[in-house]
DNA sequence: CAGGTTTTGTTGACGACGCAAATATACCCC
DNA sequence: GGGGTATATTTGCGTCGTCAACAAAACCTG
């Protein structure tokens, strides 16, 4: 028995096709629209305490480097989307703060990817079987991330 | 209600932080070894009739492009673990076939695999509930990429 | 079988991300 | 308070991936 033909390997496989083959759909959903990493993070920033977070607690809650969290909100920023802020308790730290542009953005964003993961995946499922695969994911992803609990 | 909090983003968001944590995992386990992608090729390949895969199923099985196909099995053949072979039937076509040491590297970083993935991910469930949790990636999988169905 | 269309693979230009190093600030201990 | 360590962010550089344009071969249709 090869470790290659382990059916773990293809239960992962099958996960990753599974995410990679929705966030496809979610991508050709707004087509001039963010990247997905984009997305989360102004989705994280709108449901926070002040539609802020600092760059460090993106780069946490996210799966990025700091210093990718460093570019996207410069890019986001180019945009208007988001605003930097720095922190009044730690002069190292600065926020990144979603504008009425961004909130309005990713409002209506998040409006179209409902139907796109309504469509593709929770649609699809009965309430029941919903139910329990999110409570499946749950249980691995406070093994695998437990630093992701506040939000998306 | 804003879009933003409707429960299906989050339940999107929770695959992710599965998904990409997992794959954090998977690439710590073996440091200099292959990227995410560069694994998923190989394993296909080793899994295939005759060891070989044509570039472009490649590019429909994974979420590449096929640009992106034609560079990383460029990087796959420097280092000496896959070779291009001409396609007898259509010359337009070059198949991808696994070499020696390409399998046998594949099969050591698998077997570390393995030990990963049961650790993060299948280890933490029952039999039961990763039955049903397997069953329900397949439900959305067959809808949501179908051509995916050779392997991993 | 000639001409147009589709498919396969490659290349160039470009963008996004990670790592390591640099900088600035905060914290801790004597 | 001073010196050393830890933390937050930014920047330089290399790598990897996409998109658009292209070349070659296959297919298809009159």
């Amino acid at each position: 028995m090869k470790a290659y033909e382990d059916p773990r390997i293809t239960a992962f496989g099958l996960l990753t096709e599974v995410h990679n083959g929705l966030a496809i759909r979610l991508g050709q959903a707004s087509p001039n629209g963010l990247s997905a990493p984009e997305f989360s993070v102004l989705i994280r920033l709108v449901r926070s305490p002040g539609s802020r977070l600092r760059l460090s607690d993106l780069a946490t809650q996210t799966t990025l480097s700091t210093s990718g969290v460093t570019r996207l909100v410069d890019r986001l920023e180019q945009q208007g989307l988001v605003e930097r802020e720095p922190c009044p308790t730690d002069r190292r730290s600065s926020y990144a703060k979603i504008t009425a542009a961004g909130a309005e953005l990713i409002d209506s964003l998040a409006a179209d990817s409902v139907k796109v993961i309504d469509r593709w995946f929770t649609g699809l499922l009965s309430p029941e079987r919903l139910d329990e695969f999110l409570g499946t994911l749950r249980i691995i992803r406070d093994e695998v991330h437990p630093g992701a609990t506040a939000g998306s």
